[in-house]
DNA sequence: CACAGTACTACGCAATGCACAGTAGCGGCA
DNA sequence: TGCCGCTACTGTGCATTGCGTAGTACTGTG
């Protein structure tokens, strides 16, 4: 099965629950995700979310300079965003369970 | 937050899951899922779901007349349907084994 | 200077859940 | 009889969203 579906509507999530540890810009996201084991996580998603998640008020954002190549634009949760995170795992969980339970009837 | 988007991906998933249990029609299928807990799931949503997976070739179907309403188009998994519900179920879970990880290191 | 790695943007596609409308059979009720 | 509500299914079109691809641009290395 392709997990890419399995990721809409919880790539929001998993942005946010990687940016609640610490600001990150785009590509650190990326990087952390995949190692977090979302390994197929195509690098146009994150920055898509990163950029739907600030245009809707739940980041805020920061051009940072560096010797190491391009500039960097941080992200960072605000109180929006962190709310936004809070309720979205909450859903996240008990729809989780929900899941784990018709499985178990299913192949028990 | 919304939790239709978490049904992208899963809900062919939870669609072959009840179906693994007993055959069952469109109309059922709906009821089922929504005494199992994805209370706000669209009827549209289940059929289609349906005809999808039998036109790839996942489920049987046939007709049984009934008295106390229309006809009723029963679906019941076959083989490949079978192999993709034991497919899904394992990518589903090391899925949702990662996204416990992410969010337990986001909040503690 | 070519090239690889880093970092970001923009465009368009494809999958899919859902709303809405339509068809149709049945039983109950005034 | 006529209407309503429940059951049961089909078809159309839309909105969301992850991703592929291409393009821009900066830095250090050989």
């Amino acid at each position: 099965m392709d997990s890419s579906q399995l990721l809409k509507g919880v790539l929001d999530l998993a942005v946010l629950a990687v940016l609640a540890e610490r600001d990150g810009y785009g590509y650190d996201v990326v990087r952390r995700l995949r190692e977090a084991g979302l390994e197929d996580i195509g690098d146009a998603s994150v920055y898509g979310t990163l950029r739907r998640l600030f245009k809707a008020g739940a980041l805020t954002s920061y051009v940072v300079a560096s010797d190491e190549g391009p500039h960097r634009k941080y992200y960072g949760l605000n109180d929006v965003g962190r709310a936004r995170l809070a309720s979205s795992a909450s859903t996240w969980t008990s729809f989780a369970a929900t899941m784990n339970d018709l499985l178990k009837d299913a192949a028990p």
